[in-house]
DNA sequence: GCCGTAACGGTTGTATGCAATCTTGCTGCC
DNA sequence: GGCAGCAAGATTGCATACAACCGTTACGGC
Protein backbone atom coordinates (compact mmCIF):
# COMPACT_ATOMS: atom_id res chain seq x y z
CA UNK A 1 0.00 0.00 0.00
CA UNK A 2 2.58 2.11 0.75
CA UNK A 3 6.76 1.85 0.28
CA UNK A 4 7.51 1.49 -3.54
CA UNK A 5 11.02 2.29 -2.64
CA UNK A 6 12.69 -0.06 -5.40
CA UNK A 7 10.13 1.89 -7.81
CA UNK A 8 12.52 5.11 -6.98
CA UNK A 9 10.01 6.92 -4.95
CA UNK A 10 12.22 7.55 -1.87
CA UNK A 11 10.58 10.79 -0.31
CA UNK A 12 6.95 11.63 1.04
CA UNK A 13 7.04 8.61 3.23
CA UNK A 14 5.95 11.03 6.04
CA UNK A 15 2.75 12.42 4.10
CA UNK A 16 2.27 8.73 2.48
CA UNK A 17 2.03 7.19 5.53
CA UNK A 18 -0.19 9.74 7.28
CA UNK A 19 -2.49 9.52 4.50
CA UNK A 20 -2.14 5.45 4.99
CA UNK A 21 -2.72 5.49 8.66
CA UNK A 22 -6.19 8.13 7.84
CA UNK A 23 -7.66 5.86 5.62
CA UNK A 24 -7.29 2.79 7.80
CA UNK A 25 -8.89 4.74 10.50
CA UNK A 26 -11.33 6.19 8.57
CA UNK A 27 -12.26 2.71 6.71
CA UNK A 28 -12.39 1.67 10.49
CA UNK A 29 -9.29 -0.99 10.09
CA UNK A 30 -8.43 0.15 13.03
CA UNK A 31 -11.03 0.45 15.39
CA UNK A 32 -12.28 3.64 17.61
CA UNK A 33 -10.29 3.55 21.32
CA UNK A 34 -7.73 1.14 19.95
CA UNK A 35 -3.91 1.34 20.35
CA UNK A 36 -1.61 2.09 17.69
CA UNK A 37 2.21 0.82 18.62
CA UNK A 38 4.49 2.67 16.96
CA UNK A 39 6.11 -0.38 15.67
CA UNK A 40 3.50 -1.84 14.86
CA UNK A 41 2.68 0.80 11.88
CA UNK A 42 6.08 0.61 10.94
CA UNK A 43 6.15 -2.74 10.09
CA UNK A 44 2.47 -2.42 8.17
CA UNK A 45 3.70 0.14 6.02
CA UNK A 46 7.40 -1.00 6.01
CA UNK A 47 9.17 2.11 7.33
CA UNK A 48 10.92 3.02 10.35
CA UNK A 49 9.45 4.55 13.36
CA UNK A 50 9.86 7.94 12.27
CA UNK A 51 7.87 9.02 9.56
CA UNK A 52 5.30 6.96 11.61
CA UNK A 53 5.55 9.38 14.53
CA UNK A 54 5.40 12.02 12.20
CA UNK A 55 2.59 10.95 10.81
CA UNK A 56 0.84 10.76 13.71
CA UNK A 57 1.51 13.95 15.35
CA UNK A 58 -0.28 15.31 11.91
CA UNK A 59 -3.33 12.73 12.62
CA UNK A 60 -3.65 14.07 16.37
CA UNK A 61 -3.56 17.70 14.68
CA UNK A 62 -6.56 16.25 12.65
CA UNK A 63 -8.01 15.10 15.63
CA UNK A 64 -8.11 11.36 14.03
CA UNK A 65 -5.69 9.89 17.26
CA UNK A 66 -5.10 11.18 20.66
CA UNK A 67 -1.96 10.31 22.34
CA UNK A 68 -0.41 11.22 25.96
CA UNK A 69 3.19 11.06 26.62
CA UNK A 70 4.85 7.55 27.08
CA UNK A 71 1.63 5.99 27.20
CA UNK A 72 0.90 5.86 23.39
CA UNK A 73 -1.62 6.69 20.71
CA UNK A 74 -5.08 5.73 20.51
CA UNK A 75 -7.77 5.70 17.71
CA UNK A 76 -10.12 8.92 18.92
CA UNK A 77 -13.27 7.79 20.18
CA UNK A 78 -16.37 10.09 18.74
CA UNK A 79 -20.02 10.13 20.72
CA UNK A 80 -23.39 10.68 19.04
CA UNK A 81 -23.52 14.14 20.35
CA UNK A 82 -20.03 14.94 18.75
CA UNK A 83 -21.12 13.53 15.34
CA UNK A 84 -23.87 15.46 14.87
CA UNK A 85 -21.57 18.44 15.99
CA UNK A 86 -19.52 17.82 12.85
CA UNK A 87 -22.79 17.79 10.54
CA UNK A 88 -23.56 21.21 12.20
CA UNK A 89 -19.90 22.37 11.62
CA UNK A 90 -20.47 21.96 8.74
CA UNK A 91 -23.66 22.87 7.71
CA UNK A 92 -22.01 26.70 8.59
CA UNK A 93 -18.94 26.34 6.92
CA UNK A 94 -19.56 24.93 3.30
CA UNK A 95 -22.62 27.64 2.74
CA UNK A 96 -19.66 30.44 3.56
CA UNK A 97 -17.14 29.18 1.55
CA UNK A 98 -19.63 28.63 -1.27
CA UNK A 99 -20.59 32.33 -0.63
CA UNK A 100 -17.16 33.60 -1.32
CA UNK A 101 -17.21 30.89 -4.11
CA UNK A 102 -19.42 32.55 -5.76
CA UNK A 103 -17.84 35.66 -5.41
CA UNK A 104 -14.25 34.85 -5.99
CA UNK A 105 -14.49 31.61 -8.58
CA UNK A 106 -11.99 31.76 -11.49
CA UNK A 107 -12.85 29.91 -14.79
CA UNK A 108 -9.96 27.37 -13.55
CA UNK A 109 -12.70 26.99 -10.69
CA UNK A 110 -15.04 26.32 -12.55
CA UNK A 111 -13.65 24.37 -15.19
CA UNK A 112 -12.54 21.81 -12.64
CA UNK A 113 -16.67 21.40 -10.97
CA UNK A 114 -17.88 21.38 -14.43
CA UNK A 115 -15.97 18.40 -15.40
CA UNK A 116 -16.88 16.48 -11.89
CA UNK A 117 -20.29 17.32 -12.46
CA UNK A 118 -19.90 16.12 -16.05
CA UNK A 119 -18.46 12.78 -15.13
CA UNK A 120 -20.96 12.47 -12.05
CA UNK A 121 -23.46 12.44 -14.90
CA UNK A 122 -22.07 9.92 -16.51
CA UNK A 123 -22.05 7.71 -13.87
CA UNK A 124 -25.65 8.29 -13.10
CA UNK A 125 -27.00 8.17 -16.99
CA UNK A 126 -25.16 4.26 -16.33
CA UNK A 127 -25.96 3.81 -12.95
CA UNK A 128 -22.54 3.24 -11.46
CA UNK A 129 -23.09 4.43 -8.60
CA UNK A 130 -19.65 3.53 -6.94
CA UNK A 131 -18.00 6.13 -7.90
CA UNK A 132 -20.08 8.64 -6.85
CA UNK A 133 -19.03 9.14 -3.32
CA UNK A 134 -15.24 10.25 -4.49
CA UNK A 135 -16.85 12.41 -6.82
CA UNK A 136 -19.08 13.88 -4.75
CA UNK A 137 -16.19 14.92 -1.87
CA UNK A 138 -14.43 16.33 -5.12
CA UNK A 139 -17.21 18.53 -5.59
CA UNK A 140 -17.81 19.68 -2.23
CA UNK A 141 -13.60 20.06 -1.93
CA UNK A 142 -13.50 21.95 -4.81
CA UNK A 143 -16.22 24.53 -3.84
CA UNK A 144 -14.38 25.07 -0.42
CA UNK A 145 -10.94 25.85 -2.65
CA UNK A 146 -12.80 28.23 -4.93
CA UNK A 147 -13.78 30.23 -1.70
CA UNK A 148 -10.60 31.13 -2.17
CA UNK A 149 -10.23 30.84 1.51
CA UNK A 150 -7.19 28.24 2.44
CA UNK A 151 -8.85 27.75 5.83
CA UNK A 152 -12.25 27.42 4.81
CA UNK A 153 -10.67 24.45 2.22
CA UNK A 154 -9.16 22.97 5.10
CA UNK A 155 -11.80 23.14 7.45
CA UNK A 156 -13.74 21.55 4.91
CA UNK A 157 -11.26 18.82 4.18
CA UNK A 158 -10.81 17.90 7.58
CA UNK A 159 -14.33 17.54 8.70
CA UNK A 160 -15.38 15.52 5.70
CA UNK A 161 -12.72 13.37 6.51
CA UNK A 162 -14.24 13.12 9.74
CA UNK A 163 -17.97 13.29 8.89
CA UNK A 164 -16.85 10.40 6.41
CA UNK A 165 -15.61 8.42 9.03
CA UNK A 166 -18.14 8.56 11.48
CA UNK A 167 -21.24 7.97 8.91
CA UNK A 168 -19.21 5.32 7.05
CA UNK A 169 -21.97 5.25 4.94
CA UNK A 170 -22.66 6.63 1.57
CA UNK A 171 -26.48 7.50 0.11
CA UNK A 172 -27.24 6.28 -3.38
CA UNK A 173 -30.53 6.88 -2.69
CA UNK A 174 -30.08 10.57 -2.55
CA UNK A 175 -27.85 10.54 -5.65
CA UNK A 176 -29.99 11.85 -8.15
CA UNK A 177 -31.20 14.87 -6.29
CA UNK A 178 -27.77 15.61 -4.73
CA UNK A 179 -26.66 16.02 -8.01
CA UNK A 180 -29.18 18.36 -9.55
CA UNK A 181 -28.90 20.15 -6.37
CA UNK A 182 -25.05 20.79 -7.68
CA UNK A 183 -25.55 21.32 -10.59
CA UNK A 184 -27.96 24.42 -9.33
CA UNK A 185 -25.03 25.26 -7.08
CA UNK A 186 -22.54 25.47 -9.94
CA UNK A 187 -25.29 27.69 -12.08
CA UNK A 188 -25.13 30.17 -8.88
CA UNK A 189 -21.04 30.30 -9.30
CA UNK A 190 -21.45 30.84 -12.61
CA UNK A 191 -23.73 33.65 -12.04
CA UNK A 192 -21.85 35.22 -9.11
CA UNK A 193 -24.59 35.26 -6.95
CA UNK A 194 -23.38 34.69 -3.39
CA UNK A 195 -26.33 34.94 -1.58
CA UNK A 196 -28.42 31.87 -4.05
CA UNK A 197 -24.95 29.99 -3.48
CA UNK A 198 -25.42 29.96 0.25
CA UNK A 199 -28.68 29.19 0.54
CA UNK A 200 -28.30 26.45 -1.97
CA UNK A 201 -25.63 24.85 -0.24
CA UNK A 202 -27.14 25.38 3.21
CA UNK A 203 -30.30 23.52 1.99
CA UNK A 204 -27.80 21.01 0.25
CA UNK A 205 -26.29 20.28 3.36
CA UNK A 206 -29.72 20.27 5.82
CA UNK A 207 -30.93 17.62 3.52
CA UNK A 208 -27.84 15.21 3.37
CA UNK A 209 -27.96 15.49 7.20
CA UNK A 210 -31.29 14.65 7.08
CA UNK A 211 -30.47 11.54 4.96
CA UNK A 212 -27.79 10.73 7.25
CA UNK A 213 -29.89 10.98 10.18
CA UNK A 214 -32.63 8.79 8.34
CA UNK A 215 -30.16 6.05 7.45
CA UNK A 216 -28.68 5.11 10.74
CA UNK A 217 -26.44 5.49 13.85
CA UNK A 218 -22.40 6.45 13.85
CA UNK A 219 -20.35 4.66 14.21
CA UNK A 220 -22.37 1.68 13.31
CA UNK A 221 -21.07 0.12 9.84
CA UNK A 222 -24.48 -0.82 7.85
CA UNK A 223 -23.69 -3.08 5.53
CA UNK A 224 -24.42 -1.82 1.79
CA UNK A 225 -23.06 -0.94 -1.33
CA UNK A 226 -23.39 1.80 -3.73
CA UNK B 1 21.89 15.75 25.68
CA UNK B 2 21.70 18.33 27.42
CA UNK B 3 18.65 19.08 28.00
CA UNK B 4 18.03 22.01 30.69
CA UNK B 5 14.00 22.88 30.17
CA UNK B 6 12.83 24.01 33.25
CA UNK B 7 13.26 22.35 36.44
CA UNK B 8 14.48 19.12 34.94
CA UNK B 9 11.45 18.21 33.13
CA UNK B 10 12.99 15.78 30.29
CA UNK B 11 9.20 14.55 28.83
CA UNK B 12 7.25 16.70 26.44
CA UNK B 13 9.83 18.08 24.48
CA UNK B 14 7.89 18.19 21.49
CA UNK B 15 4.73 20.14 22.61
CA UNK B 16 7.09 22.49 24.46
CA UNK B 17 8.87 22.86 21.47
CA UNK B 18 5.61 23.13 19.28
CA UNK B 19 4.08 25.71 21.82
CA UNK B 20 7.46 27.64 21.91
CA UNK B 21 7.75 27.89 17.78
CA UNK B 22 3.83 28.49 17.76
CA UNK B 23 4.16 31.58 20.23
CA UNK B 24 7.52 32.84 18.02
CA UNK B 25 5.36 32.99 14.56
CA UNK B 26 2.47 34.23 16.61
CA UNK B 27 4.42 37.07 18.20
CA UNK B 28 6.34 37.40 14.88
CA UNK B 29 9.52 36.75 16.18
CA UNK B 30 9.77 34.98 12.88
CA UNK B 31 8.48 36.75 10.17
CA UNK B 32 5.57 35.56 7.39
CA UNK B 33 7.17 33.23 4.49
CA UNK B 34 10.64 33.12 6.45
CA UNK B 35 12.61 29.86 6.04
CA UNK B 36 12.55 27.62 9.38
CA UNK B 37 15.91 25.95 8.86
CA UNK B 38 15.71 22.44 11.39
CA UNK B 39 18.98 23.26 12.90
CA UNK B 40 18.63 26.44 13.52
CA UNK B 41 14.95 25.82 15.78
CA UNK B 42 16.61 22.10 17.41
CA UNK B 43 19.81 25.04 18.23
CA UNK B 44 17.59 27.57 19.61
CA UNK B 45 15.47 25.42 21.37
CA UNK B 46 18.60 23.12 22.86
CA UNK B 47 16.90 20.63 21.24
CA UNK B 48 17.70 17.81 18.62
CA UNK B 49 15.89 17.81 15.07
CA UNK B 50 13.70 15.27 15.98
CA UNK B 51 10.88 16.95 18.13
CA UNK B 52 11.61 19.85 16.25
CA UNK B 53 10.30 18.55 13.11
CA UNK B 54 7.53 16.79 14.97
CA UNK B 55 6.29 20.07 16.26
CA UNK B 56 6.70 21.34 12.56
CA UNK B 57 4.07 18.72 11.50
CA UNK B 58 1.61 19.82 14.29
CA UNK B 59 2.19 23.52 12.84
CA UNK B 60 1.68 22.75 9.42
CA UNK B 61 -1.74 20.78 9.99
CA UNK B 62 -2.65 23.99 12.02
CA UNK B 63 -1.61 25.95 8.97
CA UNK B 64 1.02 27.78 10.66
CA UNK B 65 3.56 26.95 8.85
CA UNK B 66 3.63 25.25 5.14
CA UNK B 67 6.73 22.79 4.22
CA UNK B 68 7.60 20.85 0.91
CA UNK B 69 9.63 17.71 1.04
CA UNK B 70 13.31 18.40 0.77
CA UNK B 71 12.64 22.20 0.35
CA UNK B 72 12.11 23.11 3.82
CA UNK B 73 9.67 24.84 5.98
CA UNK B 74 8.48 28.22 5.48
CA UNK B 75 6.23 30.36 7.93
CA UNK B 76 2.61 31.11 6.34
CA UNK B 77 1.99 34.21 4.57
CA UNK B 78 -1.72 35.47 4.83
CA UNK B 79 -3.10 37.54 2.62
CA UNK B 80 -5.59 40.54 3.48
CA UNK B 81 -8.80 38.37 2.48
CA UNK B 82 -7.54 35.40 4.37
CA UNK B 83 -7.19 37.46 7.16
CA UNK B 84 -10.88 38.32 6.35
CA UNK B 85 -12.47 35.12 6.41
CA UNK B 86 -10.77 34.14 9.70
CA UNK B 87 -12.82 36.82 11.50
CA UNK B 88 -15.81 35.27 9.28
CA UNK B 89 -15.17 32.06 10.49
CA UNK B 90 -14.99 32.66 13.43
CA UNK B 91 -18.19 34.28 13.52
CA UNK B 92 -19.86 31.22 12.15
CA UNK B 93 -18.22 28.93 15.27
CA UNK B 94 -18.70 30.78 18.38
CA UNK B 95 -22.35 31.50 18.53
CA UNK B 96 -22.71 27.75 17.34
CA UNK B 97 -20.52 26.49 20.16
CA UNK B 98 -22.71 29.29 21.99
CA UNK B 99 -25.86 27.91 21.68
CA UNK B 100 -24.57 24.31 22.64
CA UNK B 101 -22.97 25.70 25.52
CA UNK B 102 -26.23 26.87 26.89
CA UNK B 103 -27.63 23.58 26.47
CA UNK B 104 -25.19 21.30 28.03
CA UNK B 105 -22.82 23.19 30.25
CA UNK B 106 -21.92 22.08 33.60
CA UNK B 107 -21.52 23.95 36.80
CA UNK B 108 -17.67 23.47 36.36
CA UNK B 109 -17.89 25.24 33.09
CA UNK B 110 -20.22 27.70 34.72
CA UNK B 111 -17.40 28.59 37.86
CA UNK B 112 -14.65 28.28 35.77
CA UNK B 113 -15.98 30.58 33.56
CA UNK B 114 -16.79 33.06 36.38
CA UNK B 115 -13.79 33.12 38.07
CA UNK B 116 -12.54 34.44 34.56
CA UNK B 117 -14.86 36.74 34.51
CA UNK B 118 -14.00 37.73 38.11
CA UNK B 119 -10.88 38.19 37.98
CA UNK B 120 -11.31 40.49 34.43
CA UNK B 121 -13.79 42.24 36.81
CA UNK B 122 -10.63 43.45 39.02
CA UNK B 123 -8.11 44.10 36.49
CA UNK B 124 -10.55 46.61 35.14
CA UNK B 125 -11.27 47.94 38.30
CA UNK B 126 -7.69 48.27 39.26
CA UNK B 127 -7.06 50.05 35.48
CA UNK B 128 -4.54 47.08 34.82
CA UNK B 129 -5.47 46.25 31.07
CA UNK B 130 -2.56 44.15 30.35
CA UNK B 131 -3.67 40.78 31.39
CA UNK B 132 -7.18 41.19 29.47
CA UNK B 133 -5.96 39.52 26.79
CA UNK B 134 -5.37 36.49 28.35
CA UNK B 135 -8.31 36.45 29.96
CA UNK B 136 -10.59 37.36 26.94
CA UNK B 137 -8.71 34.55 25.14
CA UNK B 138 -9.32 31.94 28.50
CA UNK B 139 -13.06 33.05 28.44
CA UNK B 140 -13.65 32.46 24.55
CA UNK B 141 -12.06 29.27 24.88
CA UNK B 142 -13.74 28.21 28.33
CA UNK B 143 -17.28 29.13 26.39
CA UNK B 144 -15.63 26.55 23.53
CA UNK B 145 -14.73 23.67 25.98
CA UNK B 146 -18.46 24.40 27.68
CA UNK B 147 -20.11 23.37 24.35
CA UNK B 148 -18.91 19.70 24.36
CA UNK B 149 -17.85 20.02 20.91
CA UNK B 150 -14.38 18.64 21.24
CA UNK B 151 -14.57 20.11 16.96
CA UNK B 152 -15.60 23.27 18.18
CA UNK B 153 -13.37 24.02 20.84
CA UNK B 154 -10.34 23.00 19.09
CA UNK B 155 -11.96 25.24 15.43
CA UNK B 156 -11.88 27.85 18.18
CA UNK B 157 -8.19 27.72 19.36
CA UNK B 158 -7.11 27.30 15.94
CA UNK B 159 -8.94 30.29 14.81
CA UNK B 160 -7.76 32.07 17.96
CA UNK B 161 -4.19 31.60 17.27
CA UNK B 162 -4.67 32.42 14.02
CA UNK B 163 -6.23 35.93 14.69
CA UNK B 164 -4.01 36.58 17.70
CA UNK B 165 -1.16 36.42 14.74
CA UNK B 166 -2.67 38.27 12.08
CA UNK B 167 -4.25 41.00 13.75
CA UNK B 168 -1.57 41.36 16.29
CA UNK B 169 -3.14 44.03 18.06
CA UNK B 170 -5.13 44.42 20.85
CA UNK B 171 -8.25 46.65 21.47
CA UNK B 172 -7.99 48.27 25.13
CA UNK B 173 -10.95 50.55 23.89
CA UNK B 174 -13.38 48.14 24.04
CA UNK B 175 -12.49 46.58 27.28
CA UNK B 176 -15.07 47.39 29.45
CA UNK B 177 -17.75 46.87 26.96
CA UNK B 178 -16.54 43.56 25.88
CA UNK B 179 -16.43 42.39 29.41
CA UNK B 180 -20.03 43.79 30.10
CA UNK B 181 -21.24 41.38 27.00
CA UNK B 182 -19.36 38.63 28.45
CA UNK B 183 -21.09 38.73 31.51
CA UNK B 184 -24.36 38.82 29.76
CA UNK B 185 -23.04 35.73 27.67
CA UNK B 186 -22.24 34.14 30.77
CA UNK B 187 -25.89 35.13 32.49
CA UNK B 188 -27.29 33.31 29.21
CA UNK B 189 -25.33 29.86 29.70
CA UNK B 190 -26.79 30.08 33.44
CA UNK B 191 -30.44 30.27 32.50
CA UNK B 192 -29.73 27.31 29.98
CA UNK B 193 -30.79 29.99 27.01
CA UNK B 194 -29.13 28.51 24.14
CA UNK B 195 -30.35 31.48 21.38
CA UNK B 196 -30.04 34.09 23.60
CA UNK B 197 -26.21 32.68 24.13
CA UNK B 198 -26.03 32.61 20.49
CA UNK B 199 -27.20 36.02 19.48
CA UNK B 200 -25.19 37.16 22.17
CA UNK B 201 -21.83 35.96 21.34
CA UNK B 202 -22.86 36.61 17.79
CA UNK B 203 -23.28 40.69 18.44
CA UNK B 204 -20.38 40.09 20.58
CA UNK B 205 -18.22 38.92 17.64
CA UNK B 206 -19.53 40.86 15.28
CA UNK B 207 -18.90 44.33 17.76
CA UNK B 208 -15.17 42.44 18.38
CA UNK B 209 -14.77 42.27 13.89
CA UNK B 210 -15.58 46.24 13.73
CA UNK B 211 -13.10 46.87 16.02
CA UNK B 212 -10.65 45.43 14.71
CA UNK B 213 -11.14 46.63 10.70
CA UNK B 214 -11.40 50.07 12.73
CA UNK B 215 -8.18 49.48 13.85
CA UNK B 216 -6.79 48.47 10.67
CA UNK B 217 -4.79 46.07 9.20
CA UNK B 218 -2.16 47.22 11.18
CA UNK B 219 -0.82 43.98 12.43
CA UNK B 220 -1.11 42.04 8.55
CA UNK B 221 1.81 42.01 6.58
CA UNK B 222 1.46 42.20 3.47
CA UNK B 223 3.24 39.40 1.58
CA UNK B 224 6.15 40.96 -0.19
CA UNK B 225 7.05 37.36 -2.82
CA UNK B 226 9.74 37.55 -5.17
C1' DG C 1 28.75 36.70 -23.65
C1' DC C 2 25.36 33.04 -22.91
C1' DC C 3 23.67 28.73 -21.78
C1' DG C 4 23.89 23.92 -20.46
C1' DT C 5 26.14 20.97 -17.10
C1' DA C 6 28.35 18.97 -13.32
C1' DA C 7 30.20 19.21 -8.75
C1' DC C 8 29.75 21.14 -4.03
C1' DG C 9 27.70 22.70 0.34
C1' DG C 10 23.81 22.78 2.87
C1' DT C 11 19.38 20.90 4.24
C1' DT C 12 15.95 17.57 4.62
C1' DG C 13 14.42 12.54 5.12
C1' DT C 14 15.03 8.17 7.31
C1' DA C 15 17.10 4.63 10.19
C1' DT C 16 19.10 2.96 14.36
C1' DG C 17 20.23 2.97 19.37
C1' DC C 18 19.62 3.92 24.10
C1' DA C 19 17.45 5.93 28.21
C1' DA C 20 13.00 7.06 30.49
C1' DT C 21 8.48 5.73 31.24
C1' DC C 22 4.21 3.14 31.09
C1' DT C 23 1.67 -1.20 31.23
C1' DT C 24 1.00 -5.76 32.65
C1' DG C 25 1.15 -9.64 35.40
C1' DC C 26 2.60 -11.48 39.70
C1' DT C 27 3.25 -11.62 44.62
C1' DG C 28 1.99 -10.91 49.25
C1' DC C 29 -1.00 -9.07 52.54
C1' DC C 30 -5.45 -7.91 54.46
C1' DG D 1 -11.47 -12.97 47.11
C1' DG D 2 -9.75 -8.37 46.40
C1' DC D 3 -6.35 -4.86 46.32
C1' DA D 4 -1.82 -2.40 47.02
C1' DG D 5 2.99 -2.81 45.76
C1' DC D 6 6.60 -4.34 42.80
C1' DA D 7 9.38 -6.37 39.05
C1' DA D 8 9.82 -7.51 34.13
C1' DG D 9 8.59 -6.61 29.58
C1' DA D 10 7.07 -3.58 26.23
C1' DT D 11 6.81 1.04 24.31
C1' DT D 12 7.67 5.73 23.83
C1' DG D 13 10.92 9.95 23.62
C1' DC D 14 14.95 11.80 22.10
C1' DA D 15 19.66 12.01 20.18
C1' DT D 16 22.91 10.66 16.88
C1' DA D 17 24.31 8.98 12.27
C1' DC D 18 23.91 8.45 7.58
C1' DA D 19 21.66 8.74 2.95
C1' DA D 20 18.96 11.40 -0.48
C1' DC D 21 17.89 15.61 -2.45
C1' DC D 22 17.78 20.70 -3.67
C1' DG D 23 19.86 25.12 -4.91
C1' DT D 24 23.88 27.38 -6.21
C1' DT D 25 27.95 28.20 -8.47
C1' DA D 26 31.92 27.41 -11.12
C1' DC D 27 33.28 25.64 -15.35
C1' DG D 28 33.46 24.54 -20.21
C1' DG D 29 31.42 24.48 -24.80
C1' DC D 30 29.14 27.13 -28.22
Amino acid sequence: MVNERGAGRRRDTTQTVCAAIREDVVSRVFAPGERLTEESLATRYRVSRVPVREALRTLEAEGFVHSRPYAGTFVAEISETEAEDLLGLRALIEPFGAERAAARRSQLHLARLELVLAEAGELLRDGRHAGLARLNTSFHQLLAEASGSPDTAALVAQLGNKIAWVYSVELPRRANDSWREHAEILQALRDQDPERARELVADHIRRAQQAYRLRGSKGVRTPQHG
